[in-house]
DNA sequence: GTTGCCATGTAAGGTGTTACATGATTTA
DNA sequence: TAAATCATGTAACACCTTACATGGCAAC
């Protein structure tokens, strides 16, 4: 249901190809995404069928044939109602928890190597996020508020990985002593 | 894939029903779960076929029929090779920051009624978890080890929560001024 | 002439969720 | 006597991911 909504909130800001709408998603820190294409080509049928968007085909002499989309009215009245609804609690899903529950049967190597890798992949998803921020790619700024609100959105996605990351180098630590 | 691994988790500490497995899940910070048995049901008849468990129909005198799994020996191998397999990164999935990235359009007071119901949402869970682990229902406790790897765990979970109230509440702040 | 970018999609499979279904025993 | 607990499952659907497929243009 996020992409859904995710497309309708870019689309609100200017019309859109799906390619440009694949592009934002890989620019856009706080997107969970595949990577594949499919699904937002897929969400753009369907909310052209539920009447949220329209599209005009655009022939180009150099290049291929476009779809452009533009919300509509409903559209942007639907996002509206679903940004003042009730939040959902966020889906902490973190499988490395799952494997430490069950890693007492590893000798000590064997889990600093496993708790190692861990806190290297950690480490480098958080120095990746610093640089996406610094460079700033994706940014509405139509308000003062708004850039606020995406620069705290970044935070948040920011301090999750160095908070794991504080708590892996802890356990290590702890571990080790 | 997670609730597999969960499962022949579980099982490698002892013999457990479908139903055992149920309450485990709903009493173990760590492990999302939609709340309905349906997966582990599908679950246990996959292990099952793919050999990495057991079952024994054990009929009662009083209460209906239960199915006991066992994990075999090919079981507890192909949980200790993902127990030491490359951990994922993990999967922070918000739709509430997407909500957030769309919400200039609100007014300063609709923002905040948004913003607050999120707080409120975050610190009931954080005061659920802490709860949670003071209550210590599960924990397998074979180890030393093993109880401060669980102990670790669960801090994970209640310092995410309780990261997220800190950040919404500097947000709240921040906006107010 | 091969790689990368622009631009669109289909097919199939895996995972997760919601709703439904049954029936006995224990507790309030 | 109504609700909660014990105990098992099916059916259908929604969502997400992986792999496949096409084809022109520009740059190196």
């Amino acid at each position: 249901m996020n992409i859904k909504y995710t497309i309708l909130g870019f689309l609100s800001w200017r019309p859109l190809t799906g390619y440009d709408l694949k592009k934002l998603f890989i620019d856009t820190i706080f997107i969970y995404w595949s990577g594949n294409n499919n699904q937002i080509y897929r969400t753009l049928v369907q909310l052209h069928h539920e009447k949220l968007v329209t599209n005009e085909v655009q022939h180009q002499e150099n290049g291929p044939t476009r779809k452009i989309y533009t919300i509509t009215e409903k559209g942007l009245s639907e996002l509206r109602i679903w940004v003042q609804s009730t939040p959902e609690l966020p889906q902490l899903r973190n499988s490395f928890l799952i494997q430490l529950a069950w890693a007492d049967q590893l000798g000590p190597e064997e889990l600093d190597t496993l708790l190692k890798k861990y806190e290297d992949e950690i480490h480098v998803q958080s120095l990746m996020y610093h640089e996406h921020k610094k460079r700033n790619l994706v940014n509405p700024a139509r308000t003062k508020r708004e850039t606020y609100l995406w620069s705290m959105i970044s935070d948040n996605v920011i301090a999750s990985y160095e908070h794991e990351l504080a708590w892996i180098r802890t356990l290590r630590k702890e571990l080790g002593e």
